[in-house]
RNA sequence: GCCCUGGUGGUGGAACUGGUAGACACGCAGGACUUAAAAUCCUGUUCCCUUUGCGGGAGUACGGGUUCGAUUCCCGUCCGGGGUACCA
């Protein structure tokens, strides 16, 4: 009885390509128009690994699911494409000398052949790709946009920098409400006299897209700049160089500005809770005051950030960070020697390094006192690395009775540490419970009262505001790579920066053949001289965008892909809206949402886009994770050493060596060790030949040299990665996609393993045997169908249609089970169950069910019929078996009538003849019935 | 440290808003078919006691609480996974 997938998948998988089966039409304005629904996949970055198994599983659900909306009456948008600018295709090209370009599009070629083989019903007429020019003319423009844009803070948007160049020539700074990391004041005339040069710096302090001066991890050995996760331990991953921090200018999109609509926004947002909760940290609201702290002996004052004004009185010290601009001018001439070589160690210290010791207190005494505005205390100045420069303003109050890290400090120095609030014990500061003490009028309040009152005496005083806070911080748009998006500016011989106009967009980035960094900072693009100075009288930026600048609206692309006048048509981006549903990993929890949030916002105000939220429901999925299994090399003595071998006393002497997971076999008993057996071995050594003659020490087993096996992400460099194919060809497309499905929740990350796989491929033959004999003949036939097969049928349609709403497509797989077990038992052969099955699976099995399709007398594809209607009297059972219980505690049952009403239930259960001899217990207090499912009755 | 998650049989997991815990599947054991194997089919499979059959008890990481009734809600503890980093 053989059921071959390979019988028919690939005849399917041409006919849906040559029929365009799944291309989708945007209906124009005087159409009729289907209900849009625009469902969403997180598109991959096409790595040089090929697609592996953790990829299809949110493709599969979210196709799954596209395809039941289609099926629904729907017109489904369904797209897919590729973010293919990003650093490994560059640090591909480096060490191999192939163009980013070229191995970018062998490796899409290679995703795309994957993805058919799986069988989504991609329209891939719109795809999208990110380093094509055709798609970064949009990126560019819209960078062009926000180069000329402002943020207005009394519109609440963003405004064209021309209104704001025309506010200044007729004002000045005055009555300008706009987000700026400036305070420069200046008027009318002023602004007139300026020089171009200059009135195009402090234009910068505005633009939404800017140039400033920023601080990136520099690796002078390299001569590069290193994104974060390059760097381990304080050194380059790649050679182990040093890096320091260094102010380079950099291009920087002024996001802060939209902390609050993003904050606001997510509210109405269907997303989960938790994931929410983290962008909202990551906005990082806060609420508290400015103040400023006048300095003794000098015209200077300290202004600090405090979300706690009310412990004003415990203060004992003051911090500035180690950047900030008052630090030379407070240090006094005994001090000067040691805050300088103070700064200087700061400054030559990456991120890296001062997040490393977060537990180590530094900090130098500048000599100077601030006064406290309120009790007039004196107050020493620090610098110190724990305050940042680049948060509130820099320099803190420091109240070491409320604040850890500021405790740690003032014990290190000895300095004085007054409680000024009387916590309940086992509270926290960050609780803000407890009452004021120490603190003049403030004694006796509770902290939040005393919030207020500190604040707004600080008002009166004409020494503070009230002041909101954001954590979020303005995103570095700057990187000094080849292979991303070049910037639409160009430098004037007096190198002020203008936007290239919109005709020479896509400014395309060009060729190159050394990728690698220039000396001094510049990108490689500097290498390009031709380029670079292609327009006469300027130079162009060297600068590329980063990989999440391409990312950040391609879902508005899909929508009207091919357009050359506009990044979508208005009637497009009228119809599909904004994504319905969007599917995709927690790695991208924070920074890409946030980022496309806000360059949708960004677009809205232009009234480019018609909504203000690009994603109105996420789902995100778990990540599938590979065995990672390592053995143990010794680094003196060279030789490899079973696991057991190895302890922690000694374990520094080995290095670890991950090992290609085909190889190892499962111990069985302890899911921590696995091992390889002799022949393994060899295989091992084939496969690294400088290993050939390394010996292997085996332990306590003689033929078990043991590994240790841990769960982790899947990637290349493990030698983890489980590609689809293969489980394809062996089992089917259908099987697969079934099978990941089967796994378990989607939102849920769980190891890749094939247990189970089998269950599956026998549902599937089980699944055929209904349509065909042993002989492989067609037995669908128009008898009619029994009662107990149609409920076998409604029952599956009523529950697969609700997990499919819920996202619960796990649970859709068990029920088709049950239901195709349920039918053969039957020895059910009636079409009229046979064929709205085909149509139930079809989501789930596209291939199978295609060719079911056809044989059954269609013309057309499945993937545009009807998905089944439920048909509610095959669901009523006409009695159900009840369990009765007393107090809680099961007793007996009853067969009751299930259609009843709660009330008629009730009635009738009081008249159980089961009932009376518990009666005697005590009283009936309460009867409680919950329909299908139980009886209670409360005695005592 | 903080934030977010999760903890159910030998395994993956079910149980939708509190209502017969362990669906479905894997694995395992026994059986049928077969010269044999594979495939297929049937039966059993949370644990403990009892057993010929019945029956009884415990049980959703642990300890409490609310409720007629808790895997589900609340409080505390322990353990795993992910994220984050001195944010005043």
């Amino acid at each position: 009885m053989p059921f071959s997938p390979q019988h028919f998948e690939a005849k399917w998988r041409t006919a849906w390509r040559e029929r365009g089966t799944y291309r989708v039409d945007t209906p124009s304005a005087g159409d009729e128009r289907k209900p849009k629904f625009y469902v969403l996949d997180m598109f991959p970055y096409p790595s040089g690994a090929g697609l592996h198994v953790g990829h299809p599983l949110g493709y599969i659900a979210s196709d799954i699911y596209s395809r039941y909306k289609r099926m629904e009456g729907f017109n489904v948008l369904h797209p897919m494409g590729y973010d293919s600018f990003g650093l490994p295709a560059e640090q591909y090209a480096i060490q191999t000398g192939i163009h980013p370009s070229e191995s970018t599009a062998t490796n899409m070629h290679r995703y795309r052949e994957q993805f058919d083989l799986i069988g989504f019903s991609f329209d891939w007429d719109r795809k999208v790709v990110t380093s094509e020019p055709v798609y970064y003319k949009w990126t560019q423009w819209a960078f062009a946009r926000m180069f000329d844009s402002y943020y207005d803070l009394a519109e609440g948007k963003a405004m064209p920098i021309s209104d704001l160049v025309a506010a200044f020539a007729k004002t000045g700074v005055t009555g300008v409400h706009a987000a700026s990391d400036s305070n420069l004041q200046f008027g009318a005339e002023e602004w007139r006299e300026f020089s171009r040069k200059r009135q195009s710096e402090i234009l910068m302090d505005y633009r939404i897209a800017y140039r400033k001066q920023a601080y990136v991890n520099w690796c002078e050995a390299l001569g590069t700049v290193l994104a974060n996760d390059e760097i381990k331990d304080g050194v380059s991953e790649r050679g182990g160089h040093p890096v320091e921090k260094r102010p380079m200018l950099q291009w920087c999109l002024r996001t802060s500005a939209y902390a609050q609509r993003l904050l606001d926004d997510l509210e109405a947002l269907d997303w989960t809770d938790s994931l929410k909760t983290q962008q909202r940290n990551w906005i990082g609201r806060s609420t508290g005051a400015q103040v400023r702290f006048a300095v003794e002996g000098s015209d200077a004052s300290i202004e600090v950030y405090t979300t706690r004004p009310d412990t004003i009185y415990g203060t004992t010290f003051m911090v500035l960070a180690p950047e900030h601009p008052l630090v030379d001018r407070l240090t006094i001439a005994d001090r000067r020697e040691a805050v300088s070589a103070y700064k200087a160690r700061a400054a030559g210290r990456s991120d890296i390094d001062r997040q490393s010791d977060v537990k180590e207190v530094s900090g130098e005494f500048t000599g100077a006192y601030a006064l406290n505005p309120l009790s007039g205390k004196r107050l020493p100045v620090y610098v110190a690395e724990y305050v940042l420069m680049d948060y509130g303003t820099g320099a803190i109050m420091a109240v070491p009775s409320d604040d850890e890290r500021d405790e740690r400090f003032a014990r290190h120095y000895g300095i004085e540490i007054i409680p000024v609030v009387d916590r309940p014990a086992g509270a926290k500061a960050s609780d803000k419970v407890g009452t004021l003490i120490n603190s003049a009028f403030l004694d006796g309040m509770p902290v939040k009262t005393a919030i207020a009152a500190a604040a707004a005496r600080l008002e009166e005083l004409g020494v503070g505001e009230g002041k909101t806070n954001f954590k979020l911080r303005d995103a570095n748009f700057s990187r000094q790579r080849y292979w991303g998006e070049p910037f639409p500016i160009v430098y004037d011989a007096e190198g002020i920066p203008e936007r290239a106009p919109d005709a020479d967009l896509p400014v395309v980035l060009p060729k190159l053949d050394d990728y690698k960094p220039t000396s001094g900072g510049a990108g490689p693009l500097a290498r390009a001289t031709d380029w670079v100075n292609e327009l006469p009288g300027y130079t162009r930026e060297t600068d590329t965008m980063p990989a999440v600048a391409g990312s950040s609206w391609y879902f508005l692309r899909y929508m009207d892909p091919g357009n050359a006048e506009a990044l979508a048509s208005a009637e497009a981006m009228a119809y599909w809206q904004n994504v319905d549903l969007y599917v995709g990993g927690t790695e991208h929890a924070v920074s890409h949402l946030l980022y496309a949030r806000f360059w949708q916002k960004f677009l809205y105000d232009l009234a480019v886009v018609p909504t203000k939220e690009p994603f109105a429901k996420l789902i995100n999925q778990g990540m599938i994770q590979g065995v990672i299994e390592t053995i143990f090399f010794h680094k003196g003595d060279k030789y490899f050493a079973s696991a057991d071998l190895v302890e922690e006393a000694n374990r520094d002497a080995f290095a670890p060596n991950y090992v290609l997971v085909d190889y190892v076999s499962d111990y069985g008993f302890d899911d921590r060790a696995s091992y390889l057996d002799v022949d393994q071995i060899e295989r091992f050594r084939a496969w690294r030949p400088e290993y050939a003659d390394t010996e292997f020490r085996f332990g306590a087993d003689p033929n078990k040299f043991l590994t240790h096996s841990e769960v982790g992400k899947m990637s290349k460099s493990r030698y983890n990665v489980v590609n689809p194919d293969d489980i394809i060809g062996r089992y089917g497309a259908d099987c697969f996609r079934m099978y990941e499905m089967f796994l378990g929740p989607i939102e849920q990350h769980k190891p890749w393993s094939v247990n189970g796989i089998e269950g599956v491929a026998k549902f599937l033959r089980k699944l055929y045997s209904l349509y065909y004999d042993e002989q492989d003949q067609w037995t669908v036939s128009d008898v009619a169908p029994t009662e107990e097969a149609m409920k076998s049928l409604h029952t599956a349609i009523k529950k697969v249609r609700e997990d499919i709403e819920r996202f619960s497509m796990n649970t859709c797989v068990s029920t088709f089970m049950i239901c195709v077990n349920d039918l053969r038992g039957q020895g059910c052969r009636s079409g009229q169950v046979l064929e709205p099955l085909a149509r139930l699976m079809a989501p789930f099995a596209p291939f199978f069910t295609e060719e079911l399709w056809e044989r059954l007398g269609h013309t057309d594809s499945i993937h545009l019929a009807q998905f089944p209607q439920l048909e509610e009297q095959y669901l009523v059972e006409s009695e159900i078996e009840y369990p009765i219980s007393v107090n809680g505690k099961k007793r007996t049952t009853a067969r009751m009538p299930s259609a009843a009403s709660k009330e008629e239930l009730e009635a009738s259960a009081k008249m159980l003849p089961e009932l009376a001899s518990y009666l005697a217990e005590g009283e009936i207090k309460r009867v409680i019935v919950v329909p299908g499912r139980m009886i209670n009755f409360v005695v005592g």
